[in-house]
DNA sequence: GCCAACGTTGGC
DNA sequence: GCCAACGTTGGC
């Protein structure tokens, strides 16, 4: 089963956020490689709830993919702030979103700093030069040291 | 707030 | 189809 890695400003939509609500619709993605990572998702699979642009950048926790990808609402609703107006004249909608559930807060979010200097997560797409990626495959090698990391650095 | 890196747009 | 200009992302 694939794993995966979603970005996400935590004040716009954090873990805690997806965690009161247990469940979430992933959207506002406009960027067509991350659009195909979500439309590779199925439900169950597992991924990783990144916070960008934040005090401390990290992975926060983790949720599941409940629903596979359908048409974005946000490209074609004007209240939106995700609203793509080329989408809502065109009548053809090329953007997708996923459902997910929460599944759990890590007590610490791991930072990006411990991700970059571990040599096992060289080859992470998130810790390459520029990369800005928003939804991008975690392998399972890496999927599972990253929950080392997480797991080792709660018991301090 | 700065800036590097990247994607998109639009003139030609 | 090229490529400069512009906008966005996101760490620092």
């Amino acid at each position: 089963m694939p794993y995966w890695l979603m970005k996400s400003e935590p004040d716009e939509f954090s873990v805690t956020d997806l965690e009161k609500r247990e469940t979430g619709r992933w959207d506002g993605v406009r960027n067509y490689q991350a659009r195909n990572h979500l439309r590779a998702m199925q439900p169950d699979d597992l991924f990783l709830f990144y916070h960008s642009s934040c005090p401390i950048p990290g992975v926060a926790g983790i949720g599941r993919i409940v629903r596979g990808a359908y048409p974005d609402p946000t490209a074609t609703d004007p209240q939106s702030p995700y609203f793509d107006p080329k989408t809502a004249g065109s009548g053809r909608n090329p953007w997708s979103a996923v459902d997910v559930a929460h599944v759990e807060t890590f007590a610490q979010v791991l930072p990006l700093t411990a991700l970059k200097a571990e040599p096992a997560l060289a080859e992470l797409a998130l810790v390459q030069r520029g990369s800005r990626l928003s939804v991008m495959p975690v392998g399972e090698r890496e999927w599972a040291q990253i929950l080392r990391m997480a797991r080792s650095s709660q018991a301090i």
